[in-house]
DNA sequence: TTGAAAGCGGTACCAT
DNA sequence: ATGGTACCGCTTTCAA
C-alpha cells in the first residue's frame, strides 16, 4: 500500500498521472466543457490518488483575485462587534468568499497593517475608530473596494451604519418624560461616530432638562464603573445616559455600591441592547448588528463583482439602518407613566 | 501634476523608473544589505512613487507561505467564541501573521470549506463542533500544523482546552451542599466535547442526590428557555445545571414567567461567566477564554516555525486550562450556608 | 478536445 | 553591490 503524499502535489504531477497536459487537468478539474467526460474522469482520480488541491497563491497570482475579503474592527470585546463580524463572515462566506479579520485594539502600527491586510483580498470593510480616513482613501483610491462600517462616510466610499441621533433624542425626550431634570451624557464624542451621533440626539431631545457631557475614556465595563464613583459623588445627576450598555452596566454596578436606587434615585440607559442589558433590567436601544455586517458585506461583494465587470461603477451608496428603543426599568417607573 | 495610479504597480515598473533591475529592487524594499544606502534610497523613492506594493500571492507563491493562519469555530454567537477568536487574532498578529475566520455554524458544506481554508494558511486553529475528526487528520497528515481548541484529541495533534470536569464535579458538590436532591443536567453531552465532560464531573459530584439528564438541542437562551418551559412542569427538580450561560438565562427567564422563585424554588447554574451572568446573579463556571485563543496561536506559530525550521517535531502536547466556580445566588441562599 | 507556451509578480541563486 | 534568470504553480490564449 502507497504512503499518502505527506506534501502538496502540483498540477503537473497530476498531469503525469493522468497522461495529459496540465492545461487539461486545469481544465478537467474546473468543469471546463472542453473535456471528454472520460478525460475529465481520469484526471479526477489522479487527482484524488495524489490528495491534489490547487495551491491558492498560484491561482490567485494567475487570475488576478484573492477570492477573500476583510474586515476592520477595532475590538471583538463585547458581543456588538463580534455579532456584526459574525453577520458578515456568514454573508462573505456564502459567496464564496475567504474572510479575513484584523483587529486594530491598541495596535500602534493599525494603518501598516490594515494596508498589508488590503494586499490579501479583494474587498474591505473598515468598521469606526480604526484607522484615519486617509488610510482608507488611500486604499480606496489605489482601487481596492470598501464598504463602511458605523462610521462617518468617505467621499465616494460606501457606508452602512445604524440610526443614532434620532433613537437617541427620543431616548432623551423618553427621560425628561420621566420627570428627570439634570441628565449626564456618559461618553466621549470623539471617541467614535457612533458616541457623537448618540450625543447629538441626546442634546437635541433634552429641552427642558440640564445636561451635562461627561467625557468618559473609553466603552467597556470598568470604564463605566470609575466614571460613576466620580460621578455619584460629584455631579448626582438624576439620570446617566450612557454612550453603550457596557458602560452603562458598570454604572449600575457603581450606583448599587452606593446605595443608590435605580431608578427611584438614579437613571440608567445604555446602547447595544446586549444580552446583559436584558437581566440588568437596562433600558436601552437594540441595532441590527447582524445586519450590518451582512450588508457591508453585501455591499462589498457588489462593489467587487463590478470592478472585475466592465460596467461603470455606480455612485456611492449609503445606508442608515433602523434602531430601536427598548425600555425596561432602569430609565423609571412606568406604573403610572406610559409613553 | 500626475494621476495617482488607480491600479498596482508591479516591481517591473519600479526598476525601470529607478533603473536598476528587479532583483535589486526586491533586496532594497526588504532591507537587505547588499545594496548601497544610495541604490536603496532611489529604488524607495520610486516605489513610493508608483504606490507600490509587492503582490502578496506572488511573494506567497515565491517563498512557500502565506504569513497566514486560520481558526475554525462553529460559531461566534455568545461572547464565549468571540472572546476566544480575539484572543487568537491578537497574538497571531503579534507575531506577523494574518488570521482567516470560517463560522461553520449551519454551514452543510463545513468540511470543504475547511479544506478550502487549509490552502490559504501555515497553519489551523480547529475548534470544538466544527468538523470530524476525520477531516482534521486528514489536514494535519497533509503536513500541515493545527492546534484543537476546546475539542477531544486527535493523535498527533496538539490540545488546548478549558477544565470541565472538575470543576463541574465542584460544582454539583456544591449544590448537593446546598440541600438540593433532584438535580437536572441541561445539555446534549453529545453536542461538544465540552458539554461531555462538564456532565461526567456532575454525575460524579451528585452522589446523594438524583441526577435526570435531559438534553436539550441547542447552546442559546430559546434554547434553554423551550426546555425549561418542559422541565418546570414534568420534572420538577429543584436544581438544573445547564450545559451553559445562555441555556441557563433561558431557565431563569422560563422560571420567572411560572412564577418560580430563584434559588427557593429552583436553583440554576450555568457555565461560561457571561457579563449577563453577574447581572442576574447567576452562579456558572469562567473560562479564561482569552487565553485558550492564545495558547492555540502561540502553539500553532511554534509548530509552523518547527515546520520550516529542520528541528525535529516535538511530541503533541495537551494542555487544559484552570476554570474556577463563580458562587452567586442562583444557586442557593449563601445566608448560613457557608462553603 | 488537447497541448504548448506565455504570462501572473515576486524570490533567490549564480555570475559578474 | 548588481544583474540575469530560473523557478513557484496555476490560468488562459493560441494552434493544432
Amino acid at each position: 500500500m502507497a504512503m499518502k503524499a505527506l506534501s502538496k502535489a502540483t498540477i503537473y504531477q497530476v498531469a503525469q498521472l493522468a497522461g495529459v497536459s496540465i492545461a487539461t487537468v486545469s481544465r478537467a478539474l474546473r468543469d471546463s466543457d472542453l473535456v471528454t467526460a472520460e478525460t475529465r474522469e481520469r484526471v479526477r482520480s489522479a487527482a484524488r490518488e495524489l490528495n491534489f488541491t490547487p495551491s491558492r497563491p498560484a491561482r490567485s497570482l494567475a487570475e488576478g483575485r484573492h477570492a477573500a475579503n476583510g474586515i476592520v474592527f477595532p475590538d471583538l470585546i463585547g458581543p456588538y462587534y463580534a455579532e456584526v463580524v459574525l453577520g458578515y463572515e456568514a454573508t462573505a462566506a456564502a459567496s464564496g468568499s475567504s474572510v479575513l479579520i484584523l483587529a486594530t485594539n491598541g495596535r500602534p502600527d493599525a494603518a501598516a497593517a490594515v494596508r498589508e491586510l488590503a494586499g490579501r483580498v479583494d474587498g474591505l470593510t473598515v468598521m469606526g475608530r480604526t484607522v484615519d480616513d486617509e488610510v482608507v482613501a488611500g486604499i480606496a483610491s489605489a482601487g481596492l473596494p470598501v464598504v463602511l462600517l458605523a462610521r462617518d462616510p468617505v467621499d465616494g466610499v460606501d457606508t452602512v451604519r445604524a440610526g443614532n441621533s434620532g433613537t437617541a433624542r427620543a431616548l432623551a425626550e423618553h427621560l425628561v418624560g420621566h420627570g428627570h431634570r439634570t441628565i449626564t451624557f456618559l461618553g466621549d464624542p470623539d471617541e467614535s461616530p457612533d458616541v457623537a451621533g448618540r450625543y447629538a440626539g441626546v442634546r437635541a431631545g433634552s429641552k427642558g432638562a440640564r445636561l451635562t457631557l461627561v467625557r468618559g475614556k473609553g466603552l467597556d465595563l470598568d470604564s463605566g464603573r470609575r466614571a460613576a464613583e466620580q460621578l455619584l459623588t460629584h455631579e448626582k445627576p438624576d439620570a446617566v445616559i450612557c454612550a453603550n450598555d457596557e458602560v452603562a452596566l458598570g454604572v449600575l454596578l457603581a450606583a448599587s455600591e452606593h446605595g443608590l436606587r435605580v431608578p427611584e434615585d438614579l437613571a440608567v440607559t445604555g446602547w447595544d441592547d446586549l444580552l446583559a442589558a436584558r437581566f440588568a433590567g437596562l433600558t436601552t436601544v437594540r441595532q441590527p448588528m447582524r445586519e450590518l455586517g451582512a450588508t457591508a458585506a453585501r455591499w462589498l461583494n457588489r462593489r467587487i463583482d463590478e470592478n472585475s465587470g466592465e460596467q461603470n461603477r455606480t455612485a456611492a451608496r449609503r445606508r442608515i439602518l433602523a434602531t430601536e428603543l427598548v425600555i425596561r426599568q432602569s430609565c423609571g417607573s412606568h406604573e403610572e407613566v406610559r409613553s
